[in-house]
DNA sequence: TCACCTTGGTGAACGTCGTTTACTTATCTA
DNA sequence: TAGATAAGTAAACGACGTTCACCAAGGTGA
């Protein structure tokens, strides 16, 4: 067996980021671990992550775990943020121009957003289901950031929906909200008048609401398959935005 | 099989009904349990209750507690159940017809779903969260016939409503959903056309939209205050109905 | 080359959990 | 008053997350 000689050493001494070898074989070990919790979190559930369970599968002990995460609630974290940046490359692919109209794209993401949400019930529940109690995504630290590029991928869409032809909104809103939605508009990085944000919000309550009733099964005792349902509400969203035919 | 409590004997020769003294202080035991436990849920979450903190509560052992419910999971199930009974009460009262006319009447119901949601967020999350591996409300059970009374309030008054004077219906519904929509009424307890029923569940959809994503927080970094969002929200919902001028 | 320090692993232990078992005590019944 | 039944306990089991002391490599500087 021999070794390439070519590459054993870094000779750059000007290097800033390449990373040692140490440093490689533990961003795999991290990365085998949230692989091997994500298949539990599919198999169980998120109450059925066992770090114990994990070590097992990986050829560990659990007390292992804890070089890499600081505890059971920090490994969640971390497959949180990792699940909103899976779920925002689907609806920015969804939502590419070059899938077709702003009727097509808006239409093509709300479905892509369910389609991704029933084909992984769990996931789902890990990100958009009962809170957690340590695993809440705080106002700092990456798991912010990955949210928030979710919650952009819908709002850059009605960002340039609003920018190419407005849809209808409210005339008047509460001026108690007037603040509160220029607040949540920047949170999420997105800059529209507070009545077409409000319009937008409205909008994906209508969405996480059919989403979650059918992954919950709250729906589920007579509708066997809820995209029935699911395509007649999203239809009603898209009227209610002035996109009444579909082009596509 | 769930114990419903009580049930295990019935030494009354003559009477049917008439509980003896075991059978009352048995009955106040299950009552003291099932508050006890409420109590942890409001202060710990529905993952916070714990069989063994209950019965500590109670100056009793946690094996005690076996000889009033099957397992954790089942006193959680009756707790459900309770709570269905509760929420099926705040409904319904908020719906009678001494509420004013119909716009008041539903109008009231939604708020009274929200106000319940929000000022008992443990046990709306255990009720309408994440769902819990053994605690679903399974197809027979008392919880089944609770959780049906729940679903039956908002469900009378949309069929009152469409018996008085129909509200608009799409024209042509998906016939996919046609026999999955009858099942659902027939469920909740309720005969409506199907395309009524659809509307009733998109209502449905779009008020448990709105108050989870309040509840649950998924919403709140920017909105600390929710109520105008719901007040804008069911508003829509109204005005979907053909309900457009408040009258109280 | 050798000593040293850091990194990543182990095994044992702690406390808590839901649950089962065997046993005891109180209560109701015949 | 004797026996059946209901309701409680203590002890134990296995599994959980977590901490601690310890150890064996891998990388580093003299």
């Amino acid at each position: 067996m021999t070794i390439t000689p070519s590459t054993l050493t870094e000779p750059s001494a000007a290097g800033q980021a390449l990373p040692t070898r140490r440093e490689r074989v533990r961003a795999q070990t991290v990365e085998d671990i949230k692989t091997t919790a994500r298949q539990h979190l599919v198999a169980h559930g998120p109450t059925g992550i066992q770090l114990r369970a994990v070590a097992r599968d990986l050829g560990m002990t659990a007390p292992a775990l804890y070089r890499y995460f600081d505890s059971h609630e920090a490994l969640l974290a971390s497959l949180v943020g990792d699940l909103y940046s899976e779920l925002a490359d689907v609806i920015e692919a969804a939502a590419a121009p070059s899938q077709g109209d702003l009727h097509a794209r808006l239409l093509g993401s709300a479905r892509a957003f369910r389609r991704w949400s029933v084909d992984h019930p769990a996931e789902f529940t890990l990100l958009f289901g009962s809170p957690i109690p340590g695993v809440g995504v705080d106002e700092d630290g990456p798991e912010h950031a990955q949210a928030r590029r979710f919650g952009q991928a819908f709002g850059a869409l009605f960002a340039e929906m609003w920018e190419r032809e407005p849809f209808p909104v409210p005339e008047h809103i509460d001026p108690a909200m007037h603040a509160h939605l220029l607040d949540y508009a920047d949170h999420i990085g997105i800059t529209l008048p507070p009545a077409a944000i409000a319009v937008f919000l409205s909008c994906w309550v209508r969405l996480y609401g059919a989403v979650t009733m059918e992954v919950f099964g709250h729906v589920s005792f007579a509708l066997a398959d809820a995209e029935p349902l699911f395509e007649h509400e999203v239809a009603g969203l898209m009227a209610s935005l002035g996109l009444g035919s579909p082009t596509a």
